[in-house]
DNA sequence: AGTATTTAGTTGTATATGCAACTAAATACT
DNA sequence: AGTATTTAGTTGCATATACAACTAAATACT
């Protein structure tokens, strides 16, 4: 029978679904409206703002139809508007609203705690290396696949 | 701004990602028509069969109501079969069918060559370090939470 | 025995995800 | 200049996920 205890992939999965599970618990229990990636996405836009989709497609490691699809949800909410480029009609610039930045920004102290807890126990060079091992195992899965690279279809 | 480029979170989102993607390209590179859930689901039939969905839910750690859409969809698909417990009448056990014994035989040795692939150029001590980091995080999230545990609501 | 509570599973609603097929703008090529 | 190709984004379809509210069977309690 197939032994997957001593192997990376269910671990992965399951602290990944762990992790998303306490998130959302914290946001609601602090009224904070947004869902996991909402957030990573609202901080992505903090680090660079008016950016078209599918270079945050890229940057967010997500499906250019999911993004489509995240934005107009996000855009509904109020957090973020899009504004056609000048230079490229094509092209739809992704921008915070006030809102959005206010979402945030309540969200940011909770979120740096939580991220802190995650942490704790933990040394530096665990964190480290536990990173490095995990690029390694990312190296294994690009070597087994012609499109898991960074989000290319 | 929120640095989280040494944290583990996403490194952990982005892998699982990342091999969510291989599997999914393997499966189709070999004409299994699966899921990586549902390949994950009949795993755990093949370990214990004809058992009651609360329980599945548990072991393959999801939401009820998740449970029964996944189980619903595999259904359909004829991979599995319910019948309602002689014993309670609310319980519906779930059971392989000779197709999904079929497909999941044929995934088996694909999967295999994936897994080991993924683990190449990592020491068995590196896998079983990592492995406690992972637990000892997942420790961390389930100190600040409520309900991320196994999968109690 | 009769009511109250718990338990197993489903349905409604919302979110997120990705592939295939599409529209329209931009660029490349002759 | 005019056609062909590429690129940006959308829509259709299918899957997976979870919370809230629900139905019906089982159990607990008086």
């Amino acid at each position: 029978m197939l032994e997957l205890q001593n192997t990376l992939g269910p671990w992965l999965g399951k602290t990944t679904k762990m992790l998303a599970c306490l998130v959302s618990e914290i946001f609601q229990k602090n009224n904070i409206n947004l869902t996991r990636e909402q957030w990573v996405f609202l901080l992505k836009l903090h680090q660079k703002d008016g950016i078209p989709q599918n270079k945050l497609a890229f940057i967010t490691e997500r499906d250019k139809t999911s993004l489509t699809r995240l934005v107009k949800t996000m855009e509904r909410k109020e957090l973020i508007k899009r504004k056609i480029s000048e230079i490229d009609k094509r092209s739809k610039l992704v921008c915070l609203t006030d809102q959005g930045r206010a979402v945030f920004k309540k969200s940011k102290p909770i979120m740096q705690q939580m991220i802190k807890n995650l942490q704790s126990g933990l040394t530096e060079e665990e964190v480290r290396n536990t990173i490095n091992i995990l690029k390694r195992f990312q190296e294994n899965i690009m070597n087994q696949s012609t499109n898991c690279g960074i989000n290319i279809k």
